[in-house]
DNA sequence: CCTTGACGAGACTAACAGTCTCGGTACAAA
DNA sequence: TTTGTACCGAGACTGTTAGTCTCGTCAAGG
């Protein structure tokens, strides 16, 4: 059993409410507060579980009782830190939604201390398949809520009844993570600006 | 000492020609191949040194005499391989010469056994800054490339005077990369064709 | 034939993920 | 109050891997 950010819930037994000892609330805070400031901190060398548990005062075991890997903790630290949701605006005009998306989505990433955090997460992702899973499934909503808003769009006449909306998607979020892991180019609001005109309209200024 | 691929070549001393046994060709032609092999053959699991020296024939030393990591052996391996550059077509359209390019780069990537020793590099690459850092000096040079191509269409008037080309180019890359590293669209022609004209003239089909 | 440096083999160190065990502690039911 | 259960911090332990070091050997030249 897992909640919604693929977190595992699984209460000890079915049937019956529950004996001994409870979940410590603040070790779980702790955890996640020393995970997400080492992620925040990561000079590029990876974040260990001795660290975690060290800087949160909390023996690994404590770790390991609940969440199933490193990836995990560092997933769920990011995602209790994000807030959730970046909302999807509905103002009417296809252009203003998706210019809306395209700035929330680089603001959100951008801004400290989600940036270094979000490529330290990446870089595990790429040796922990647990993890590269859970992150996945999390960008996978995201594209779903671009889906929509595009759909919206071309069924009010704002984009060819044939245009081709994965490929729209995948040229946003291809930019996006492109730019947000080489940093080789900005993710400011003027970039947001002209990727919404390009991905609409082409070339054209 | 570099050559072009960042592999180390410095002579072991100037002013002195050479003593001592010379190295074994044999030795580094059988290192490559298993390193390819293995990254070819590999199922996500990360490739050793160890193996890569045992399925060599080879002692771990002599890996390590000439290259500096295994990230360094990996990429020679698969720049070994692709036999190098794609070349940068001159057809006289910009839209011909950017179909043929995307087509080539995405060609390239997909064949066996280019994507999974790819996938691989990239894995390593996120938890080695040596890699990391040839990775991005390779991939700088196709940018450049592109870059080129773009900026003599918009010379010859095919694309605005104020085109931000750069945009274009991570946009072309960044679909590449998204969907080479997820899985979740194909890199086939038709894609190809889609993104060559969505680029240069946006959404309309 | 002697010096030099590459060679195969493999021991060794240092990290790190994840498991296991121990003595102790909070909580609730009996 | 007693007793059983599950969580707690601590840290030992296993297994894997990158990279280093050392050994005895082998080839190329002076």
């Amino acid at each position: 059993m897992r909640d919604e950010k693929g977190m595992d819930v699984t209460p000890p037994r079915m049937e019956r409410p529950h004996t001994g000892r409870r979940r410590n609330e603040a070790a779980r805070r702790a955890i996640l507060d020393a995970a997400l400031r080492l992620l925040t901190e990561s000079d590029g060398t990876p974040v260990t579980v001795d660290a975690i548990a060290r800087a949160a005062g909390v023996g690994k075991q404590t770790v390991y009782r609940w969440w199933p890997s490193k990836g995990a903790v560092l997933l769920d630290a990011l995602i209790d830190q994000a807030g959730q949701e970046v909302p999807s605006p509905e103002t009417g005009s296809l252009r203003d939604d998706l210019h809306a998306f395209i700035t929330a989505t680089f603001d959100g990433a951008q801004r400290p201390p989600s940036a270094p955090a979000l490529r330290a997460l990446v870089r595990e992702a790429a040796h922990d398949v647990h993890l590269a899973e859970m992150m996945r499934a999390f960008t996978a909503t995201r594209r779903a809520a671009l889906q929509d808003l595009l759909a919206r769009g071309r069924d009010g006449g704002e984009l060819p009844e044939d245009a081709d909306l994965g490929l729209i998607i995948d040229q946003i979020y291809g930019v996006f993570w492109y730019r947000f892991l080489l940093g080789h180019a900005p993710l400011d609001h003027a970039a947001a600006d002209r990727l919404t005109d390009s991905v609409l309209r082409g070339p054209v200024s």
